[in-house]
RNA sequence: GGCCCCAUCGUCUAGCGGCUAGGACACCAGGUUCUCAACCUGGUAACGGGAGUUCGAUUCUCCCUGGGGUCACCA
């Protein structure tokens, strides 16, 4: 038998990890196998597929390397012959296994209003018993049943489901059994005609040879659904695998509204009134909708409002969706191997392993059954380790791009030399891809925007010492002045010879009343390869503005 | 609350009746160093609790505790 695994999102812009774990794995079995993997967007859902129905989840699966064999088609993946793979797409096929199913009478209409089942809910609740539907419906003659049909009244089909324990066999958790009753008569035909996910799951995985389903373990209990709802179709039944979820390390389910949470809580601590304006002065988010966000967790603002909001208020948000790793300079091959590890190992001490080993040794009984807390540390870790292993030219290719689509500024200011200057001097010391930038921003910004803080390093390299650190500064800068090539090497010749002279051979004693003069901080990649970066005139007019900066400050003697 | 599932260092995990309970990240100490990192050496650190089964339980069974999932016309 032929191995079909199938990855089915419903439609979004952003794939987040748990996502994504579950997509590697579902590739990775399948890989292993000689199988194929199925793409299928769930879009059953027309309020929320309208308002977002963007494929964008599609370009992270691309980044990650997950390719798939039989779904929508992109460049040249995708196709196949089980399609169309957008259930919305599909609803002529459900609708004849509907009917089907009604006319054996193993589903039928029912008419209660949403109110109606609110109430019945709202009930269960405070009588602290689980909501089960109370078959009302059924109660109704078959003449009832057709005259309020015809009448056009809103009706859902539900399944009816048989008085009997249902056992779930998971490659995973092993052998669950819920007792009778503890499934009811769910909704599979909701009222706009469009089937519920239940439904249209299990139709199309049969109908697109899955053989193996694995997802997340909030499946778990839908899967008892399934499993009657193939019986009274007559369908095979996949083997199911369910993987546990991902947790941040606080042991909160790691979600998409985290980023809402961390926004809201910093709103709320910091007392901000409004929304922020965007810089023409307009509000960034409407005052009523800002009110609604504000006080209900349920409630989500667009992800890219949410970032506008964020930035303008100096948050910084969860990472959460790989786009965000991404963004962030992780390597797609890094993350994949970590997400790999959270919820699977190979069963020795082996940890760093790619996409073809995880495909070769993935295997569902080596599948954590616990959650795993998401550990950015040690991601963090696996990627300083992977770039520490390039070769500084491919180093220099994957900061270009990455600067080139995260940070332009640094390409438009300086010039290939520089930059390939500060890709060399920050590689071993680089966690993520985008580090070399976001720890370097005075590399870009303008000689006369260079501010000094007074903190404790700087008072004691400028201040302490005999002579000070400011005296230093001011006599090397003609040293400086007079190199006639502002290259690294000769720069690293001049000091050195300047340190003999009047430093007694310590380095540091003036790299860092440098360093701080030119980058306005203690932190700089190595003195001589910055020096390098921001050539001959930046430097020389760095140094005289701090001089006469910190020589304010200075405490008198 | 009903139902279902789970349980090894702080974290990710190895272990599948007998091990000084292993690795990785983090952490701590020392070393190296022009800053920050990185790097090197060493170290601290776990079987949730209680009953069984067994010559012997981290490993098997039960109970407790703790954690999680689910209870939609969302997937």
């Amino acid at each position: 038998m032929t191995v079909v695994t199938r990855f089915a999102p419903s439609p979004s812009g952003n794939l987040h990890v748990g996502g994504a774990r579950t997509a590697l794995y579902c590739w990775a079995f399948a890989r292993g196998r000689e199988g194929r993997l199925v793409l299928r967007i769930e879009d059953t859902d027309r309020k929320r597929s309208s308002e977002a129905s963007s494929l964008g989840f599609m370009t992270d699966l691309d980044w990650l390397g997950i390719d798939w064999d039989e779904g929508p088609v992109r460049g040249d993946q995708g196709g196949g012959d089980h399609g169309p793979y957008f259930q919305s797409e599909r609803l002529a096929i459900y609708a004849e296994h509907l009917d089907r199913l009604v006319a054996e009478g193993k589903a039928y209409h029912a008419f209660d209003t949403s109110e109606e089942l609110d109430a019945k809910r709202k009930a269960a609740r405070q009588a602290k018993e689980a909501y089960r539907y109370d078959r009302a419906a059924l109660a109704l003659t078959a003449e009832e049943v057709a005259a309020k049909l015809a009448a056009g009244e809103p009706s859902v089909i539900r399944f009816r489901t048989p008085d009997a324990a249902i056992t779930i066999v998971d490659e995973v958790l092993g052998e669950a059994t819920l007792p009778a009753g503890e499934v009811d008569d769910f909704v599979i035909r909701k009222a706009d005609g469009y089937p519920t996910y239940h439904f249209a799951v299990v139709i199309d995985d049969a109908m697109m040879g899955v053989s193996h389903v694995l997802r997340a373990q909030e499946h778990f209990n839908n899967t008892a659904k399934h499993i009657i709802l193939q019986d009274a179709l007559g369908l095979p039944r996949p083997v199911y695998g369910h993987l546990s979820l991902i947790f941040n390390p606080d042991g909160s389910k790691m979600s998409k509204r985290d980023k809402d949470k961390v926004l809201r809580t910093a709103v709320k601590e910091r007392a901000i009134e409004g929304p922020p304006a965007d810089p023409l002065g307009a509000p960034m988010v409407e005052a009523d909708v800002w009110a609604t966000w504000l006080g209900d967790k349920s409630v989500q603002l667009d992800l890219e409002t949410l970032e506008r909001v964020a930035a303008a208020l100096d948050v910084s948000l969860p990472e959460i969706n790989v786009a965000d790793f991404r963004r962030s300079g992780y390597l797609p091959e890094v993350l994949c191997n970590f997400l790999a590890l959270n919820g699977w190992s190979a069963g020795d001490d082996l940890e760093k392993f790619d996409n073809t080993f995880l495909a070769e040794r993935f295997h569902l009984d080596r599948v954590q059954k616990t959650p795993a807390k998401f550990d950015r540390d040690k991601l963090l870790a696996f990627n300083l380790d992977a770039i520490q292993e390039m070769s500084p030219d491919v180093f220099h290719d994957l900061a270009s791009a990455h600067a080139a689509e995260f940070r332009p500024e640094f390409l438009e200011r300086l010039d290939q030399g520089q930059f390939r200057i500060l890709c060399d001097a920050s590689r071993e010391r680089s966690k993520t891809l985008d580090e070399p930038f976001l720890v370097n921003g005075f590399l870009v910004s303008a000689d006369d925007e260079i501010e000094w803080a007074v903190t404790k390093p700087v008072r004691k390299a400028m201040f302490k010492g005999e002579p000070t650190g400011l005296e230093l500064l001011a006599q090397i800068r003609p040293v400086l002045e007079a190199i006639p090539s502002f290259d690294a090497v000769s720069i690293e010749t001049a000091i050195t010879a300047f340190v003999e002279a009047h430093a007694d051979g310590n380095l540091g004693r003036i790299a860092q009343p440098l360093r701080i003069a030119v980058s306005g901080g203690p932190i700089s990649p190595p003195i001589y390869d910055t020096l390098a970066i921001l050539g001959h005139a930046a430097v020389s007019s760095r140094i005289d503005r701090c001089l006469a900066v910190l020589s304010e400050l200075a405490p008198s003697k």
